[in-house]
DNA sequence: AATGAATGAGGGTTCATTCAT
DNA sequence: CATGAATGAACCCTCATTCAT
């Protein structure tokens, strides 16, 4: 059923979907619809809870498994990318519908899904105190950036279809965030002050 | 007509705003807007046109007055959260309502915003043009970045309310695009093995 | 279109009747019974009060021209039976829907026909102040008596259709409130012992 | 379950009431209703079956130890009134909802709750053939009196919360409908022609 | 140009009711 | 007996839109 109503309102927007069309999809009455929730809204609520909680606990499991801020971090844009590509109607729903749901903020579902940005804040920190990253940064601004970045990208895709393969840009996206675009260049001067006294 | 448009829409959203309650903030009727837009959601297209003339000829305008494509970037990142900040209505239009309207991308008006952000494409090529920018950045996935990171600034103010200020983040932006996160060093050691052998 | 919404709801019952219905009587659409109405229950509500506003000049002036209490409360009661017979849609409305609803008598409608029923409390107490009527009546309960005793003939009169003449109980009612149902008594034989007796 | 469908019917209404509610009051499940009433409305006009069984009998042994039409007529007025106050769900669901429903007076139940009034006119042919009421009074409109009065103070009751105690209203209500309202007085004069002839 | 008045079209939602288990 | 699960059938209500004036 949420299968279902994540598929058509992916297709149509909220309210665009019809609940007919929804029970259609899935097989049942409209009626039955209500039996598990109790307004269109409610349905489109429920939909991320399922997936974020799956999400969360595979990007945890990842994360143990690697060093270093800087690859973590390269693990949780490779999930996140991973994830809108694969489930596509998802992201429809995620970047198009509820994104930008004012009642949507009040939901617990809501909070799942913040939570959910979590590690990004923790590594971005963890980095920070290994020395790994710049500490003048704002980890939340960093946040910002991450998401931001990777939601853009998404909602071109799900809007017009391309880039077809967002996965080829994680580590495009990595290195940016890590290195900049200042060109740092082999031509850069060192000077190295050697004293050699004899023995 | 169209600033009480924007007002409604940003407050109500798009199905939630009604011909009348825009209608009434305008002080005509609501057979009056008809005869200016054929259907609400032309209406709702005509939002952005004006503003995004304007915003583009300052944008070009101070744009030719800036030296070098960093110094570029930062006034295009400067001119976009100035005017997502000072115009907060217009914002939650374009970052909640127009954004995700599948429709409104085969718009003329979508063009016309599309091409806002043409800018940060040419910035980029004249950076890495200059040797100013590294040459393997693609320009169209930092303008995502670009525009991300601002996008998601906007919508986090427009719902959440904060950051109150969007303007401190121009340069903590730029500083991040321009360099990274990664921690460069002065502080780093550097283990120089020099042996000198007798002539 | 209050006619309209009066005789189906006497002839269907307030949930029975629906709003089609009653636009299509009305010669209109549904949604043009929306214009002029809120919602069906205050379309119901709007239903007494023309009725109830002339019906209480036509009383007021006809009670002017009547002297003595017992002539006036006859006067009431003939009005009551006269409008309950001669409207009997408007008898069905508001015996067997309104007089029921409790939200009703939240209503500024229900205290109008409220007032419909002051003129007994005032004639009462003007036959008790005249000397005319018992003083230890309670004017309040004899107002039950006699809107009870009118409205039971009335709802009879509604549900199973007789008696067909409803004012033909007029004198037979003002008679009972006057008299009693005490065989007072012309018949009655007196038992009178006069003895006279010789100077 | 009878039981637990008065409460709600005489809370809600029969519309606003719903059978689940009614279930969940009961402790069973929506379906067992059904196993004993095929529809929700049979199980309203399986409310007054019991109840009015019950009263009849009692009533009937009451009136079986009083002497006098006008001794009986109280115990009726007294029998109904304390029948309302002391089971004011009862009175609601009877008052309320039975009392209008066109469908009710078609069935057994009804006839039942008729013949509950039988009594009344029983007594006033009895009295009028004891010559203690008097005998143009037409029974039927004295019960249409009767009853009208009482049910209107119980319909008040069940609305307005007042009165509370409707059993202090027997006397008054029995005196009234005994005496009427006329003024009698002792002050009353007499005529008496009196003749004495010489012997 | 402006609008008052009217409506077509449609969808969410509610429940009484059924029936297989 | 009891019921969980499912649904058919309706209806209220909203609102974008039209058009005669």
């Amino acid at each position: 059923m949420l299968a279902a109503a994540e598929r058509v309102f992916a297709n149509k927007g909220f309210h665009e979907a019809t609940i007919s069309e929804i029970a259609k999809e899935t097989g049942v009455s409209d009626a039955t619809i209500y039996e598990y929730f109790s307004t269109k809204e409610e349905l489109l609520f429920s939909i991320p809870g399922g997936t974020a909680r799956w999400f969360q606990g595979n990007l945890e499991d990842h994360l143990k498994m690697l060093r270093g801020a800087a690859n973590k971090l390269r693990g949780i844009i490779y999930h996140y990318l991973w994830l809108y590509e694969t489930y596509p109607n998802y992201a429809a729903v995620a970047m198009l519908i509820l994104k930008q749901n004012r009642r949507f903020l009040e939901t617990d579902a809501y909070k799942s899904i913040r939570e959910l940005s979590r590690p990004i804040i923790d590594v971005i920190e963890e980095g920070q105190s290994s020395g790994e990253f710049k500490e003048d940064v704002n980890p939340y601004m960093m946040r910002s950036v991450i998401l931001g970045s990777i939601e853009h990208m998404v909602i071109r895709r799900v809007l017009l279809g391309k880039p077809e393969k967002l996965l080829e840009f994680v580590d495009p996206l990595i290195d940016l965030f890590y290195d900049g675009i200042k060109k740092t260049g082999k031509g850069q001067e060192w000077n190295l002050n050697v004293t050699v006294t004899p023995a």
